[in-house]
DNA sequence: CATGAATGAGTTTTCATTCAT
DNA sequence: CATGAATGAAAACTCATTCAT
C-alpha cells in the first residue's frame, strides 16, 4: 500500500472514529463514512474488510494505546511517602488528558463498545498492580482490596469523562485534582490534616 | 383496555426488557419480542405505538423509579455525626439492591440509554443536595464540592453495577461497605484512625 | 399459512422455477422472480429464506418427484421374455413424459445444478437395479455391466431431452422408440431378427 | 506482443481455464484469476477484452480441436465389414482421450456453456456422416436414423465423462469399450452371438 | 509490461410498520 | 383482541472494469 492510499485508509479511519463516536455502531453508515473520507463505497473494503472489521480495528486501537499509558506508570524504586499524592495525581491527569486528546476513540472504546468489560477490567488489573505495590510499601491502607479502589478510581474516571472531559466543561488537572483529592483522603473531615500532615517523609 | 389487554402488554414490556438489556436497542427486533410475549408483530403496535416509545418508556421507568429512591433518602433533621456513614452507607445500599432487583432495567437505563446522561445528572443533583446539607453540618470536609463527590460516588455506582452487581459476582451489601468506606476515609493510612473515634460524638 | 399465503408461495416458486430454467441461476434476480408472482421483494422472504434457498427446493422437488418415478419401475413379477423390450419403452416412455411435463423443474434439475450429479447416481442406482434383475432372468446378455447401461440410458435420456424434447422438436414417444431400439437391439444389422424372432415365449 | 507477454497471457488463460473448470463462470472472479496469474487487475485487460471474452476463448478452443479431432475420423474408403467395429472403437476411445487430457476445456465446453447445443449439435452432424456413410454400406442397420445414434452416442459420452472420465474413476479404454459393446451389439442375448460372427466378412 | 487506487452499477437481505380481516 | 399477509426504505457488500502512472 503505497502512500495515497495510506491516506485514504486514515481518512476513513478517522471519519469512521467520529461518526461512531457521534452516532453509535448502527447509525453509522458506510456511505457516510466514505463520503467524509472523499471516497466511494467499494473503496471502503479496499481497505476495511467490513463495517465491522473497522469498528473493532478502532477498539483495539484505543485499547492498546490506554493500556500502554496504564502500564508506563510502572512504579519507578524509591518514591517518597509525601511523593505517593503527586504520583496518583500525575498518573490520573495524564489519563484524562490521553482520554481528551482522543475523544472519538474515547467515547467508542469506553461507550459503545460492548466488550468494554474486559477491556476495562485488563486497564483495572494493570492499575491495581501499581496501587498495591505502593499500599505493601505502607502508603495506603492495609485494609483496602486494592482491586477494587481501582475499579473505583476507574469508574469515576469514566463518568467524569461522559460528563466534564468530552463535553469541554472541565480539563484533565481540575478533574484530576478532584477525584485524587477525594480518594486520596475522603470525605470526612479535620482528621486528614494531621494525615497531610503525615505525608511528610 | 381489560384485563387481557393489560396481560399482553405487560408480557411485551418484559419481553422488550430483557432483549434490550441482552442485545442493545438495535440487534433486538420487534419479531423477537412478539415471538417471547406469543403474540404477533401488528399486536405490539396495539400497546405501543413503535419500537423506540417501549425502549423510551422502559426508561423512563427506570428513571422514574430510581428518582423516587433517590428523592426518598431526604435528610430528616438532626442526624449525628456518629450515624453519616451509616447513613451514606444505607443510601448505597438501597442503590444498588435497587439496581439489582431490576436488572434488564438497569441496564437499560444506564448502559444502552443515549440519554442516560440527562438521567444521571438528575440523580446527580438529587444526591448533591443531600450531601451538601450534610456538608453544611460541618460532617463533610468543606472543600469538597459536593456536585463532582455525587458524580464520583455514581461513577462508582454503575461502574460498580456493571462489573460486579448485575453478573452477580459480588451483592450490595459488599459493594457499599467497600464504595463508601473508601469515599468516606480515602486511601491513606492512620489518619483515618482517629478521625472514625472522632466521629463519635 | 393461510389460503393466501399458499397461493403466493405457489406463485413465487413456478415464477422462480421459471426464470432460473431460462436464465440460470446468476442471473435470476429476487426482484424479477417478486415481480412476476405480484408482489414485493420483503414478502420472497416471508415464504423462502433466501434465493438459495429456494433454488435448493426447486432441486429437491424435481428429484423426490423423479425418484418416485424410477421407483414405480419396479419389477413386477412374471414378466415375459416377449414383453421385455415393451416394459423398457414404457418406463422411458414416462420418464421423458415426466420430463416435457415440468420443463422448468427439469432444466434446473439437469443441466443447473451443481450437485446434479449425485442425483443422477441416485435415479441411476435405482434403474441399475430393475435392469439387473431382468438380466438374472436372462432377458439381456450377462456380460453387460448394468450399472454403466443404466449410466448410458440417462446419458442419452438427458441429452436428448436437452437438445429435442425441452425444445418441442420430438415427443416422449418417438424419442422413447429410438432410445430403446438402439439400446435394445444396437447397431449391427441382420443378425436382430432372429433376435427378435426368439423374443417370442 | 513479446515473450513475456505471451507467456503472461498463457498463465491466466491456464488460471482461468481451471478456475471456471471448479467454480463456473459466475463464481470464478478475475480477482481471483489474475493472482493465480500473479498479475494485477488491469493487466488481464492487457490481454483479454473482458471476462466473458477470455471464457468464450476458452469455449472455442475446446471446440476447435474437438471439431478437428472429430474430422479426422473420416472414412478412408474401403473399410471392411469386420472392422467397423475397431473404428468406431477407435474413434470414441481417441474422443474421450482427448477429453482426459483436457479436463478444464471439457467441463467448461460441456457443462458450463450455456452455447454448448449449437457445439453439441455440430460435433454430432460431422459424426453422423460418417456413420451414415458405414450404414449405407450396409454395416449398420438401415432402419436406423443416425442422427439419433450420433446423439445418443454423444450423451453417453458425455455423461459418462462427467461421471467417470474427468473425476478419474474409469479410462478411455474401458469406457469406449463398454459404450461401443452396448452401442454395437445392443442389449439382448445371443442373437448377438451368431452376429458377432456375421461380422467377419 | 505492469500496478496502486478507485469506481459504477448492482443485488440480496433486513426490519419496523401497516392493511384488511 | 388478534392475526395473516404485505410493504417501503434502506444498508452492506461485491465485482468487473478503468484511470493515472
Amino acid at each position: 500500500m503505497g502512500r495515497k492510499g495510506k491516506e485514504s485508509r486514515k481518512r476513513l479511519f478517522e471519519a469512521a472514529a467520529n461518526e461512531f463516536a457521534i452516532r453509535g455502531f448502527h447509525d453509522t453508515k458506510v456511505s457516510t463514512i466514505v463520503k467524509r473520507a472523499g471516497l466511494t463505497q467499494p473503496s471502503f473494503y479496499l481497505y476495511f474488510s467490513s463495517k465491522d472489521a473497522i469498528f473493532e480495528e478502532l477498539i483495539a486501537d484505543f485499547h492498546t494505546h490506554l493500556r500502554e499509558l496504564i502500564t508506563s506508570f510502572r512504579l519507578e524504586n524509591g518514591v517518597k511517602r509525601k511523593d505517593v499524592s503527586k504520583r496518583v495525581l500525575a498518573a490520573v491527569e495524564t489519563v484524562f488528558q490521553f482520554l481528551a486528546a482522543n475523544p472519538d476513540l474515547t467515547r467508542i472504546g469506553f461507550f459503545l463498545n460492548p466488550e468494554a468489560k474486559q477491556m476495562k477490567r485488563d486497564v483495572t488489573l494493570a492499575l491495581k498492580e501499581n496501587l498495591e505495590a505502593e499500599q505493601r510499601l505502607g502508603y495506603f491502607r492495609s485494609e483496602l482490596e486494592m482491586e477494587t479502589v481501582a475499579e473505583c478510581l476507574i469508574g469515576m474516571i469514566i463518568h467524569l469523562t461522559d460528563l466534564y472531559l468530552l463535553p469541554g466543561i472541565k480539563d484533565p488537572a481540575n478533574l484530576s485534582a478532584e477525584v485524587v483529592d477525594l480518594l486520596i483522603h475522603g470525605m470526612l473531615p479535620n482528621q486528614s490534616i494531621p494525615g497531610q500532615a503525615s505525608e511528610t517523609e
